[in-house]
DNA sequence: ATGTCC
């Protein structure tokens, strides 16, 4: 017997040698060269039959060869990406479109849809929608899991706080920046802080406290809360059309949501090792396994975090204002959902996209010193029954810090007539598309039900204020 | 987006 043999049947690598070795003990107790090669070749047909006995080594290494070839196969791209549709594709730019050409690829993906203020994040774009089959993608959800819009509108018209009570009420009621949190004897409880869920896991169980302390606080980044006015078109939603004073604002589930999003993406990075490099932040976990089912359930319980947030910021200075909401909304555009799609249930990831379903409310913000919107979903199936998020950026933080000056961030905030505290160059209205242009993409997806101007703005200060 | 690392 010689090694020549043992190539012709196929065998590689390391199973040569002990598919030679093997094959000396059988010709060492008397078979046939020809009887022997017989043997090996129904072992290597059928490695699982073999696993005792004199090939069990041969079996071991065939086995994993196999696991490897599996999970090399269920890991490979598509050669070509699905289709998918663009909403206001003139607004976006190609290194986004470049980025859902690789998410369309995964053997996971059944559909996707690219919103108009689409621009270039971590494995999926922001302002892309992924429906999956039986799979979460942590970076499709993103790293900020749940962040959200929510807006008060109260019934009292937009001129009744003067700028100076709305700085004053901004920086009383709420806290911005990255790691902050309220004062200890500040802070409220919520019933998201008391479910069972917190305990079913060590990270979340690890990172209880921590949301606890940061319950309430908007955070860093693109995050606001804004006094303004709104204007509602048409009688709707309990509220006669007219111009109000209204709140609005944009946070998520903090350091809690940033750590779930972390250690998920790199474990599912992990299991997939020979995912092609392109598609690396997209890894996913099967919602079959027990990492899928924990992320499933730890993405959900920052979702609710993150509206609780929402909750406490409105409740705090709805109760300074000595106000009830007329009219209250918000969304989630940060999250995965089960849905049905085309007659069967998949998972669809909106990272930077608003839900909007038909009569579906959603609030989709411009800029600090531009028009946000109250929007109703039409339910339309190429969207994947959504909207944007946002206008969306035309500059990255570093483009705008190096482009913009703080002169012409002022003005533009003068000519808008916006007061802003804190709030960064990266953040400038220059670094963002037109709203309108954006809106006007999207008229299939939604219906504009009222328009909010801010006016007092508050964002973190970050390294630099306007 | 997050308080700074895999």
């Amino acid at each position: 017997m010689n090694g020549k043999y043992i190539t012709k049947l196929g065998f590689t690598n390391k199973s040569i040698g002990l598919a030679l070795a093997a094959a000396q003990l059988r010709e060492a107790a008397g078979l046939e060269r020809s009887a022997i090669l017989d043997e090996l070749s129904k072992v290597k047909a059928d490695p699982a039959g073999f696993q005792s006995g004199v090939y069990a080594d041969l079996v071991r290494e065939l086995l994993t060869q196999q696991a490897h070839t599996d999970l090399h196969a269920a890991d490979a791209l598509r050669s070509a990406a699905l289709p998918y549709a663009q909403f206001g594709a003139a607004l976006i730019d190609q290194g986004a479109r470049d980025q859902m050409n690789v998410a369309m690829r995964l053997p996971i993906t059944r559909a996707g849809a690219l919103m108009p203020d689409a621009h270039v994040g971590y494995g999926l774009p922001i302002g892309g929608v992924l429906a999956a089959e039986n799979a979460v993608i942590p970076y499709g959800v993103g790293v900020d899991i749940g962040c959200s819009m929510r807006l008060s509108v109260f019934a009292v018209p937009a001129d009744t706080l003067k700028t100076a009570e709305a700085l004053a009420l901004l920086q009383k009621h709420t806290r911005f920046g990255a790691g902050v949190s309220f004062e200890r004897r500040e802070r409220i409880g919520h019933d998201v802080l008391d479910e069972a869920v917190w305990d079913d896991q060590p990270i979340l169980r690890r990172l209880h406290d921590k949301a606890a302390d940061q319950i309430g606080s908007s955070g860093s980044g693109n995050h606001f809360a804004e006094f303004g006015s709104f204007t509602l078109g048409q009688s709707e939603l309990g509220l006669d059309a007219g111009t109000y004073l209204a709140l609005l604002t944009h946070s998520g589930s903090r350091g809690f949501g940033a750590q779930v999003a972390g250690h998920f993406t790199k474990l599912a990075e992990s299991l997939h090792p020979t995912l092609h490099p392109s598609a690396k932040k997209l890894a996913w976990l099967s919602l079959d396994s027990e990492e899928g089912q924990a992320y499933w359930q730890a993405m959900n319980l920052a979702g609710r975090y993150a509206l609780a947030n929402h909750e406490q910021i409105h409740a705090r200075i709805a109760k300074a204002l000595g106000q009830t909401p007329a009219l209250s909304a918000h969304n989630s555009h940060n999250l995965a959902w089960k849905e049905q799609v085309g007659g069967s249930e998949l998972i669809v990831h909106r990272k930077g996209a608003t839900p909007a379903a038909a009569g579906q409310l959603g609030l989709i913000p411009g800029s600090m010193a531009d028009p946000g919107y109250l929007v109703r979903g039409k339910g339309h199936a190429p969207s994947l029954a959504s909207a944007s998020h946002g206008a969306g950026r035309q500059l990255g933080r570093k483009a705008a810090q190096n482009t913009l000056s703080k002169s012409e961030v002022s003005a533009y905030l003068k000519d808008k007539g916006v007061t802003l505290l804190g709030g960064g160059i990266d953040e400038a209205p220059q670094a963002y598309k037109r709203i309108q242009d954006v809106i006007a993409a999207q008229s299939e997806l939604v219906d504009v039900l009222g328009e909010f101007r801010p006016k007092v703005v508050r964002m973190d200060s970050g390294s630099e204020d306007i």
